[in-house]
DNA sequence: TAATATATGTTCTACTTTAGTTCTTTGTTG
DNA sequence: CAACAAAGAACTAAAGTAGAACATATATTA
């Protein structure tokens, strides 16, 4: 049976004569084996042969075939496999970024279909969720920063105290602390020089829950 | 197998007898291959005939007959192939969950290999990240809070300004902006109720630069 | 049909670039 | 420390490029 190496190495090549029909160089098998030296290819390759996995016309350039594939693969490929399977599992959580949240206007508008940010997999388990880039400074001390990446999980409640997308008058959207009393809702800034705001219930409409912050720093 | 050069003629040839109905002159593939010397065409034939993948009548013109051709995949496998390379690179990373910055003993002592985050794929493109929970306020004007994560770079320098992962006295393990002076390295909180401390250079080693904030609400 | 022109293919030399081999060093692991 | 794997340098070989001279087909036409 066959080193992992060996195995990535024979599938390689098998795979990359069946693709682009040459046989690939010792230099680009190094990339794809993930080995730094051709010496290192060399004897894989003269492992394979040994097998009588490929065969090589001698004294020829790009001159191998292959003459069988292995029927099992080696555990450790196994193992690889089942990794990567795991992570576009765990990654497949794309939700789309939708533009500024400070912008005049309500948020579906603005979003543009195309623009996805890749999330953390915990941090969206279930629900529909979008995200916005944060504009201004209103929320800075809740440690919330101009240019933060807001993730939002959609909704139209929300309880008193959380950080909501609040969209007033069909027009403004807005990240704030929610705050419902008898008969008026307050829009509480975390930064003392902004302003609470309070509107009439039929004004403000709640978007989202602000659900993660992701910041990047360059 | 063949080279690239062997692969392109091969395929130029066969094609060209589908579609025309005749094989080709030197002069064709001269053009076809790119290169500007019948003599090369020749050589390149000589060796296709050895692969066997061409035969050719001696003293005619024109008299060359295709053999065989390599094997191909499906395209659709190509193709479903291609999609899945792509996934994976959209992917979020996985990195290390190395427990909590503030603890007193050095990273490495503390990292549980089997704590992993996903993170979003553009916030490591590259290099070698960790992830840490922090614990404490003392970064709190700068919007990073108890609890939250804190991707880092790995490094060993840093710039004046960055926001680092220091380790002094090979025990102390804690996230300061950076300043070196003359002889004295600062380790800068950023929370007025905290103090700066000040250090030997050879106390204190930077393990990281902080890349990248990830908050989750409840 | 023979002579000839042109198209086509072959061989040679010289050279550059790319590919493959071998050997030494280095580092790791049991 | 022995056994092994990997990295790297130095080397050898093959592939590719180019041009010229030569050789052979094929077509043309006197």
């Amino acid at each position: 049976m066959l080193t992992p190496k060996q195995y990535k190495l024979l599938m390689f090549i098998d795979n990359s004569i069946k693709e682009n029909g040459c046989c690939p160089s010792f230099e680009e098998m190094k990339q794809a084996v993930g080995i730094k030296s051709k010496s290192g290819i060399h004897s894989l390759i003269e492992e394979l042969i040994e097998r009588d996995f490929i065969k090589k016309l001698p004294h020829k350039a790009r001159a191998l075939e292959v003459l069988r594939l292995p029927r099992f693969k080696p555990k450790d490929i196994i193992e690889e496999e089942k990794k990567i399977k795991s992570a576009l599992h765990d990654a497949a959580l794309k939700i789309p970024l939708c533009g500024k949240i400070a912008a005049g206007t309500p948020i579906e508008a603005i979003c543009h279909e195309n623009e996805y940010i890749t999330i953390p997999y915990e941090m969206a388990a279930s629900g529909n969720y979008y995200a916005l880039t944060v504009e201004g400074e209103s929320m800075i001390e809740a440690g919330i920063l101009n240019n933060d990446i807001a993730l939002i999980r959609k909704a139209d409640t929300a309880e008193n105290g959380q950080i909501v997308v609040a969209l007033i008058d069909n027009a403004e959207a807005t990240l704030k602390v929610w705050q419902k009393n008898k008969d008026e809702i307050c829009l509480l800034p975390r930064n003392k020089s902004y302003e609470i705001r309070k509107f009439h219930p039929s004004r403000v409409k709640v978007q989202g829950i602000l659900s993660g912050i992701i910041r990047k720093y360059i």
